[in-house]
This record gives C-alpha cells, structure tokens and sequence, in this order.
DNA sequence: TATCATATAAAACAAATGTTGCATTCTTTC
DNA sequence: GAAAGAATGCAACATTTGTTTTATATGATA
C-alpha cells in the first residue's frame, strides 16, 4: 500500500472510465490484492460478482495480454513484500515517538479490534445466539437507543428495514421518542441500547415495555447496568476507549452480529428481500452508479 | 513464519522416512514456502526438479487428500501474513449454509476485529493525524452521511457537541438535509461519510461543498470511491463482512478515532468541555443514577 | 543371478482454467 | 420510435491443471 504499485495505479486512474461491470471487477481486485494471487480466475470472477469473461475483458481494457498479466502482478507483489512487511513494522517503530497522533490512534484502533474480538467468547456467542433467537420469534421488534446509543440502534433498525416491516424505532421529536409502543403487546420484543451514563428515558421505556408484557433484549454495557434488571437476556459489550469517550464500535459489532443471524435464519428469504429492497431503492435513484454530476 | 505451522513441522519431522524424489519436493516445499501458494504445481514441480506425480504422492504421504490441500495451507498462511491476525476472517463463504448460529457470530466478529485492526496500517495512521489537523483548523465542521453511513455522522456529531459547538450535522426530514450548509464557506470542513452503495444525495452535496470552497473529507470504502475524487482527504474502511450486509463498525472506529485525536489537541479544554457537558445533562436528570422508577 | 518389492518416469485422464465468439440486453443518437 | 452501438451474459473452445494408471528402472534379498 506503501510503495508504488503501477498497475494499482492504472486501474484506479482507467477506473472512470469502465463500465459498470469492469468497474465491479477493478474494485474487488483493488480491495483484495492478495485473493488474485491465491485463488483462480473464475473463483476470483464469483466472490467478484461478475462473469470470467469480464476479468479477461479487464485486462483487455487495462492494455494487458490477459488475465494471467494481473495475476503475475499480484504474485510478484507478494513474492516481494515477503519480507518487507517485517522491515515497514520496524520503520514504524522508529516514527512513532515523534507521532503522537499516530501512537494515540493506533493504540486506540487496537484496543476495539481487541474489545470485538473478545466478544467471540463462548458466554457471548450464547447469548448472541439467544437473542437472534427471540428476535426472530418476535411479531415486531422495537428498537430503542438514545443519546449516544441512536447511531447503534438506528443501524439496526436500517438494516433491518432491508429485510422486512419488522421493527419499529423508537425514536423522534417533540418527545414522541416511547409513542412507537402504543400498540406493542407481548408477542413483541423490545432491543434496548444503553450504556454508562444510562439515559434515564431508555429505563423507563424498557421498564414500560416490561410491564406491558413485551419481551426486553438489552445490549449494554456492564453485568450491573440497570437494563440488565429489566431485560430478560442482555448482551454485554465494552466501551472502554483509549481516549475520552465511550467507544460504541462494539456495541455496533453486536448489532450487525444480531442482523446477520436474523438474516441467517432464513438465506433465501433475506436475499430475496434484500434483492427487492435493491430494486427499490434502483427505481428512486438513490445511489449513484456513476461519478457524480450535480443536479442543476 | 513465525507462527507455529504445523504442516511445516510434519513435513520435516516426516522427511527421514521419505524416498529421494520425495525428499527433494519436501525440501523445495519448505524453502520456498510463498511458491507454492503463488504457482501451479507442474510448475513447482519443474522447478523442484520432479515430476508432477511425485508432488501428489508427497501430499498422501503427508496424510492429506491431495495436493490442494498443501496449497490451500500455504495461500493461507500469505493472507495470515498479510493481514495480520486477520487471517481466518477473508476466506470466503461456500459451506456456511446452514452454519451454526455461534459459528457465524464469531467469523463476524473476528472479521470486524481483524479490519479495524489493519486500520493501523501506517498509510491509514497518517491520513487519520492529517485529517485530525484539517478537522481542527476549521472554523465548523459539518457532518454528512445518510441511509446507512447516518449512523456514523451521527455519532461522530453526538460526540463533539460534548466538546463544544463545531459540528453541523446535515440532517433532517423534508429533504432539507442540504440546508445547514447555507452559511458554510471556505473555512469550513464537511465530513463526508459514504460507502457502497452511495447515496446521490451524498455525492451531490460533498460536490457542492467542494464548489462552496470548503474543505472536504471524506470516510469512505476504497479508492475508487466517487467520494475520493471530491475530497481532499479520504480515509479508507472496509466494509465486508461475513453476512450478507456490509458493515460499519470500521468506519465508526475511525470516527471516534477522530473524535479522540481532536479531544487530544486539547486535552485540558476537552475535559473541562465534558464536565460542563456532565453538569448540564444531570441538571437535567438526563442519566440514571439508581434503578429507575417509572414516572407516573 | 533371479526374484521381488519399491521407486520413479511417462502417459492417459477427467476436471478446471482462461479465452473467445455469439446472442441478448441495455443505451444512446438521430 | 427506430437503428446503431456498447455492454453483458452465456456457452463452446482449446489449454492446462492435478490425479491416476501403466510401464520402466532400481535395489535389496535369497
């Protein structure tokens, strides 16, 4: 990544330039530099996404003989960083002491990859496992998370939308934030998000919710947190950063852990789901697919 | 390599009992451990100097069900290389069919460590410091990111306004997302926050941004990012993840990176920042400080 | 030396790889 | 709205791959 790699560079300046397609293939090929060394062209076509003849194309439309031409490249890359990897590692260590910023983000990045990765206990797949179990059970799924803990519970609930009307997020003005449950009733389950300083709203609904015989999953942050009282089951993350804040990195990683196994419980249907919410969003024109040109 | 590998150890401690042609494809096996991985095996077999059958043969020997398999080990050992710890997490899919609820979980998680972790890569470290000092020198920095990447631009704004009031965040109902940049000009900074698919919307605004003379950064997903040719700065996240949704949690531990290393130009004013923060909030009665007890 | 078992080379084989040409679909342009 | 053009999916193709089979060579034992 450091050094100068040309054809990197190629594909990246041809990138506009391509169509949908090939821009599919330069893409995977830039973010996985290493699998089209490791793996053929054809696997490399399908965890592309696209046909074997594109990767050809590519090359083709890169000015290269073949395919074989980008993955001699990419060999070649690797033969040559065998140890050069080791010797950067080094060179870090050195500027490090005169990067404080570096040192405080590296430190920082490394404790939450630590911090997720210590979620993959046995204690936490259980309840990871539970949880996904009584939410799929569940009528409708309302998800709360206030102050610090929205961004955490409204990507739950965004992804979740790509799959289906099953949630409900408790959110909005004019201290409408609890008016979502008017409806909900014990078939239904309560996400709560919360963490130390504990809003004092997210109590009270998830105590509401209790008491109206909704189910109550908690992702918070410690064995004596007040949700941990009022939830049937709560999955317990870290929070604990290098630098002031709270992090939520975790708690995020378990939200997209509980989507992906919601999603698991039945493949076809979340793919076919997912496929109309794609076709959805096509025909609003949503997302780009080409640079960008300002509407005037 | 420095790892224990422990087809390397049974290689040799097999090796006494193997016949010459044997012998001299372990041995080439062993010290060229990246070839194998890199090329075919007729070929390695020609540079060993022995026939294609005999590499076949050595692989039974070994006990395994084919050449493959030595292959295989030996591609995975470059990605557990190159990737750090990350190893286990990028090889793809084929039989997660009907993976255990625990087994998906944890590649989840550990795959998310293992990005964030290779966020430390010196390249990122120090696109993160400059996009710290340029995130600093602004006079307010507005915070954009939609459908998905909302969550990130909210919690990245959620955390500053604990430090003061440098942050817009551009959202809002009624296609009014735009408007906050009324006032913005070329002291000012936008935040851009997209990934895969982009958001329009997005795109358009970070353009008229950049148009308006601000300065832009942007947090996005690769190098061919639409985002990467408006900003001046972007930072790199992977998104991939091992369900069927792409993930965040990179891209918000980068957030909260920037938010720790603008708390950390400061470090006085931060805190005193916070404990006004604090002071408000419980005159508020924002937070819990004891079991909640629903208001009636 | 004759005989046997093993080791190696050579060739045959099915499965896969990368490539190419063709048919179809989607855009663009007049 | 039709026609030209590009982009894409699909299937056939010749190679190449890893494996297996067969034949030859080697070396030990009696």
């Amino acid at each position: 990544m450091l050094q100068a790699d040309p054809l990197r560079e190629r594909i990246v300046s041809l990138f506009e330039g391509m169509s949908p397609q090939l821009r599919q293939a330069a893409r995977y090929i830039i973010e996985h530099p290493q699998e089209v060394a490791l793996v053929s062209m054809r696997e490399l076509a399908r965890n592309a996404g696209v046909q074997p003849s594109t990767m050809t194309r590519l090359a083709k439309f890169l000015g290269l003989a073949g395919y074989d031409d980008i993955r001699a490249h990419h060999a070649e890359a690797i033969r040559f960083r065998v140890d050069g990897f080791a010797a950067r590692a080094m060179q870090n260590d050195d500027s490090e002491q005169d990067m404080a910023a570096a040192q405080l983000s590296r430190r920082m990045l490394q404790g939450l990859a630590a911090q997720i990765a210590r979620l993959t206990e046995p204690a936490s797949l259980e309840r990871l496992a539970s949880a996904a179990d009584r939410l799929a059970q569940a009528r409708r799924i309302y998800v709360l998370g206030l102050r610090s803990c929205h961004s955490v519970a409204w990507h739950f609930h965004y992804v979740m939308t790509l799959l289906g009307e099953k949630t409900v997020h408790l959110d909005g003005p004019a201290d409408t934030v609890g008016d979502g449950l008017i409806r909900a009733g014990a078939e239904d389950v309560l996400l709560a998000i919360s963490i130390n300083p504990y809003a004092l709203h997210s109590l009270e609904l998830a105590q509401l919710a209790r008491e109206k015989g909704l189910g109550v999953i908690a992702i918070t942050d410690s064995e004596v947190s007040p949700l941990v009282g009022i939830a049937d089951l709560a999955i317990l993350c870290s929070t604990e950063s290098q630098s002031f804040f709270h992090t939520l990195a975790p708690a995020l990683a378990i939200s997209e852990v509980l989507c992906g196994l919601l999603a698991n419980k039945d493949r076809t249907a979340a793919l076919a789901a997912l496929q109309r919410a794609d076709r959805h969003l096509l025909s609003l024109n949503t997302y780009a697919t080409a640079i960008p040109r300002r509407r005037i």
